[in-house]
DNA sequence: GCCAACGTTGGC
DNA sequence: GCCAACGTTGGC
């Protein structure tokens, strides 16, 4: 079992959206960067623990919990001509970008970005990281058991 | 709105 | 394969 911590702008789409989703469930499309891609068609599994994060807005940090619901395939978007994530190099035959289904569990109190920072146990979390830009980024299990148990 | 950091593109 | 230019991300 893997975690992992996933951004979401809350004004496209927020934990509230998704719980109230059917099923609880989103698809995670449009994920354009190869190492976010990667993390999802190579390591995660159906189930994975996942920090559903706040990103651009005025509050940003971790809103809730969720996990992985389905296996990797191929995101619907990128064949799109109409899709502000369409993707003219991909073609069906050799899809570019996949996604997953995230099912959202529990909203949680939103953990500030600026709080995660101040947690010396949380100093090496990629989010962390100086520039780190990624939408996906895995979560060790030492970090997810502090986060969960300490901080929400 | 600013801007630093990063990823991608494309000419050579 | 290098690298400058450009576009994007995302906190502040």
């Amino acid at each position: 079992m893997n975690y992992w911590l996933m951004k979401s702008e809350p004004d496209e789409c927020s934990i509230d959206d998704v719980l109230a989703a059917p099923g609880q469930k989103t698809v995670w499309s449009g994920v354009r960067n190869y190492t976010a891609r990667n993390f999802m068609r190579d390591k995660m599994r159906i189930g994975d623990g996942v920090f559903f994060y706040h990103s651009s807005c005025p509050q940003p940090g971790i809103a809730g919990i969720a996990e992985v619901a389905s296996a990797p395939y191929p995101d619907a978007s990128q064949f799109d001509k109409k899709s502000p994530y369409y993707d003219p190099g991909a073609k069906k035959a050799e899809p570019r970008w996949v996604n997953v289904d995230v099912r959202a569990l529990r909203k949680t109190r939103l953990v500030p970005l600026a709080e995660l920072r101040q947690q010396k146990p949380l100093v090496k979390m990629i989010l962390l990281r100086p520039g780190n830009r990624l939408s996906i980024t895995p979560v060790s299990a030492a970090e997810w058991e502090y986060i969960t148990d300490r901080l929400i």
